[in-house]
DNA sequence: AATGAATGAGCCTTCATTCAT
DNA sequence: TATGAATGAAGGCTCATTCAT
């Protein structure tokens, strides 16, 4: 026989999977047709489920934008990881913006990135989850270039290296944008753009440099 | 006497501002609730005017998104040209930033700018209205390096000048993102980022050069 | 100088020139598109005359409606009249028809005639004028037939007269729908069913006509 | 234990009746405001549901008009074929009559008859549905005068037979409008009228029986 | 007399949400 | 737990009618 605590566990657990079918299906039709075009009739057809149900298990549609969000911020973090856990950094950023460009349901999509930001600019509770991802996120680029300097045994300024993460994190999302925008586009341009910025940003510490450059064109 | 020109004239003349009026009540109702939400009557009271009345100068309600859409793209040329004009772009795209963080409504709004994209992910109209506005802002990115590189006798090769211009329009665009998300945000920040990306944009047109400066700094 | 009366006069007489655009409009309106489906907007655009205007003549769009029913109904009692006149009252039948199924406005049309008869179901005040019309109709029917039994030098019972002249409009109005139902309709056919029936209408008096014309079709 | 196809059948068979509910309702309310006037709103009341509710079971209010016509039409079918079944067919057409005059819904509706040849002008779709209806009719007629002639031993002329399918539609359908028109008239006439025309129409195509019959009124 | 811009009530339809089973 | 029928509040849009000019 089994412990009440089994029991337990086995329904949490069946909660759970039940939530997770209904946000996947939830995620498939947001990116297909967008928040608010997106019915719950087709959400719960996407899940094989009755509309009745996908209220027991969430309390309305709006919390299901939510759960969606949330879900898809840790994605954004955990690629944020993946592109500091690997070397080779440049062809990272090119891997994302393909899978962006395909419409990667397992990466953070990017239109629904779009929705999603459109969204927070009326919702105060979605701005605020996307307020602090954000700021997640600008703190672990500014923990990479940190190492990275420090790696090169160079001290920058701190103040310059919030603006670099800040410059960095305005173009990934800039290059999101266009993934949607362009499906087609020639990801080795972007290879070639991401070449161009790049080292600039985790480049020699050096605005004196950079500067330098831009002194020459005066 | 009056010329029977002068009557078409001045109807002409107030159907254009009828038509303005309503478009700028619609696009105050579209930043604040998003093109789906905000409703007729709501654009209707803000036009003060009847609902029907709207009627008599757009078709329905997708004629007035789409035709804010082509507003702000051409506001979009205009904010362009400027930065091409202006010799210090830098504070330019500072001043950009800052306007979308007030969500200045006369130039691009970047809260609309959002919900434009997400909606060019479903409507075909919108999305071709948005991919010829990009083509031609990347092209005069890319004129605009061009002439800035034969400026400074440099010949830099053309599929790098294409990559530069993919480049800063998608940083422009993250920017845009960027002051949507944290509109109290330190405008210094951001000059700062920028003084750091775009030289390396302008730069002389040699990747080799950027690596080598910061690999002279190892 | 003219006299004050010539000015009143003339007056009047403009109003009833519009008052018939209006109606023309209307019933050329009506006619394609039903009473409900037409537009006081087409109907003013058909009259060459703004909407507002309209109302200088008519009190509101029912008031056009009832006009034309009754202008329509005069038609009609000029079409008996006629039917009456002409001595080959078959071939006279049988022109109605083909001026229903052409479409005819200037005869009353069929189509109009439906709606009309719909429209009387639901408004007391059409049904009356259809009513009265109807009354009217079978009177001259009546009229007719008693001329005709008496030309014969025959006495038929009232009440079977009153009995043809029932049937007699019966059947002519079915003819009416019929053009409209089938406007490709060989009218050959009709001119056979009406050689069918009236006969046996008009026919106590001549049994020998009756035979003679259907002998000759074998 | 129940099957499966219990269910389902159980579950079909409230989904008809749910369309039947609708159905009637909305003939209810079309016979009383015609199809354009009645209102979703009303026929959702007469049928005791919610307005939301209806477009479960039909996809607009055309559909609805459409479904209405073909049921009426199915009527009309079995009105014919029981006016064919029938010994005392004069004593049919009489209490079709009357039928009509009470605005019978179980009949098949003269009002809604009106309503329907009205609408035939503008919609091809449901001209398209009477012009079938009306071939299927005539040729019913047509086939049950042959029969009768046969009956008689009299073999005639099919183009005669022809006419007189049509000669006898005509009238039915003028009696229908009668039937609307005048809601207080005296059946007696009518049947007299009905004496008067058919026999000429079922008649071998000899007038002496025709004759024979009114003389045997007199 | 004439215009046509303006009104606003009302229509058809959708869809998030609830509830009886 | 699960269903899906049922609800009803909006939403977009039309159109007869009015009114300032």
């Amino acid at each position: 026989m089994s412990a009440p605590s089994d029991k337990i566990d086995k329904v949490a657990l069946r909660a759970q999977a039940q939530r997770d079918r209904i946000l996947n299906a939830a995620q498939q039709c947001f990116i297909r047709h967008g928040f608010h075009a997106a019915g719950m009739a087709g959400i719960a057809q996407a899940a094989q489920m009755s509309p009745g149900l996908i209220y027991r298990y969430f309390d309305n549609k709006n919390a299901i934008i939510l759960a969606i969000i949330e879900r898809q911020l840790a994605e954004k973090r955990a690629n944020i990881d993946s592109l500091q856990a690997q070397p080779d950094w440049e062809q990272r950023i090119c891997d994302l913006f393909a899978g962006w460009q395909r419409g990667d349901d397992s990466l953070m999509n990017a239109a629904l990135f779009l929705e999603m930001s459109a969204q927070a600019t009326r919702d105060p509770l979605i701005a605020q989850a996307l307020a602090a991802a954000d700021q997640d996120a600008r703190a672990r680029f500014l923990n990479w270039l940190e190492q990275h300097a420090q790696a090169q045994g160079a001290t920058p300024d701190p103040a310059d290296l919030r603006a670099r993460a800040l410059a960095l994190q305005s173009f990934i999302e800039g290059l999101a944008i266009r993934a949607v925008r362009e499906p087609d586009f020639d990801t080795a341009q972007v290879v070639a753009a991401v070449r161009q910025l790049v080292p600039g940003l985790l480049g020699s510490g050096s605005p004196t440099a950079c500067r330098s450059l831009s002194a020459a064109h005066d």
